[in-house]
DNA sequence: CGGGTGATTGAACAAGTGTTTAATCTGGTG
DNA sequence: CACCAGATTAAACACTTGTTCAATCACCCG
């Protein structure tokens, strides 16, 4: 089995079982979803169901721990590559690392499910987004918009929710290692029509964006608000 | 108890149990995932778990049953609503409706958890876009794609995708009064980046674009396949 | 009225779930 | 060595799940 242990955290060459356990929850959440039982994440880990509440307390325990060691090893990793690259492009980079691909089916499977660990990521994937954007609209690559908050959650939306619909339908059986090659696929699929509509647009005239100007004349109005995701309360 | 029922199923003013069964089932299951206990769904219907499978063989018959009045019901009303919009446009309108959120929360609930009524409500959104795109192009308010395949599937992932996405992370409690007010707010938090998209592009330049087309000069390659949603095969 | 057929129920069943408990094993410390 | 704390196990527990079974109920046809 690939370990997914960063460092401090083996002894003697093997990995200390709770981490081993968690790693094991890790992959079996990401193939079958959190359906999946403790005997059977147990079993993969060689010990008893028992075992692991002993060490984390609760099924959701075990859930919470996944969660933060996925979300350390994200910001680890994006340190890692800061300079290139949108959050789908992390992503992508990720999973063709067959060794972090089980990671990637977590994170895909905690946004099908939602919940906080897919708040606090698609807050990483907007604040990625929008360090992004504004370097590019700095540069002058990027186009300003009248409403960069809202432009900025709508393209995060987009990549992300594109990506995590695409993998429900065509990867139901999750398969970790053909896992790397769907990603690429998608990837290539993507790129041309994604390249084309930021470059070239759509629509042919201006007439719909100016009707709709028209009509609701209060592009940028309230809003800093933090409590939320993406900063819009309910 | 809303009556989803159309026609032809209710019998001297109560609907017959069957179809109350299914329509309780629908209700539900928008509301909890289909994790949701035939216990429940028989409460909520006010007969037994025994019942149901009597008339339904078991869970994932009911579960088809649903699926298929999901689905002749959204084919019923695309014809009624064919002239203007896309498949979001069309999902938005009919979730205005309060009669109808809780289909929309089923499908929702459905394209979460994959499976066959997922993959051809997909196809449905595609073909839409398609049409859609199809006669924007032939008006010339639509430009024209060098791979219309590609960006038809593109558009019809983002959007849904996007929208599932969103319902996910802010409609997780999913109460179905409050459904049309929240695809509301969605739709008028997407419009103005989303057109400003449509016809200004993003990118200042068209370097990016360019230089992937001479990296990549195959654009309409081979494809027409109908074994996949999206005809793309595995 | 008699009888049969389908609707409907309540109870039981078998399998699965997360969790608890008592016992055993193991390793380090006094 | 004695001893204790933590790791680990196997079994049991309480609960939920989908499904089955036998019995009752209601109604329609002859």
């Amino acid at each position: 089995m690939t370990s997914l242990g960063g460092a401090s955290e083996e002894r003697g060459g093997e990995l200390a079982t709770a981490s081993r356990i968690r790693d094991a929850a890790i992959v079996r959440f990401g193939r079958d979803g959190f359906r999946a039982g403790l005997r059977t994440i147990a079993a993969d880990a060689g010990v008893t169901a028992g075992l692991i509440v002993h060490h984390f307390g609760s099924k959701d325990g075990l859930r919470r721990a996944c969660d933060e060691r996925v979300l350390e090893f994200m910001r680890r990793e994006k340190k890692k590559a800061l300079t290139d690259g949108t959050g789908t492009m992390l992503l992508a980079q990720m999973a063709q690392v067959e060794q972090f691909a089980p990671m990637v089916l977590y994170l895909l499977r905690s946004m099908q499910a939602g919940g906080e660990l897919a708040a606090e990521l698609i807050g990483h994937m907007i604040s990625d987004a929008e360090a992004y954007l504004s370097a590019g609209e700095a540069a002058g690559v990027v186009r300003p918009s009248r409403d960069r908050a809202a432009r900025t959650r709508y393209l995060a939306y987009q990549a992300t929710g594109s990506m995590l619909l695409w993998f429900t339908l065509h990867g139901g059986d999750a398969e970790p290692e053909k896992f790397p090659a769907l990603f690429r696929r998608y990837m290539e699929e993507l790129t041309l029509p994604a390249l084309e509509l930021f470059t070239e647009g759509l629509l042919a005239d201006r007439s719909m964006l100016d009707e709709y100007l028209m009509y609701v004349p209060d592009p940028p109005s309230a809003s800093p608000n933090a409590a939320d995701p993406d900063g819009t309360a309910s």
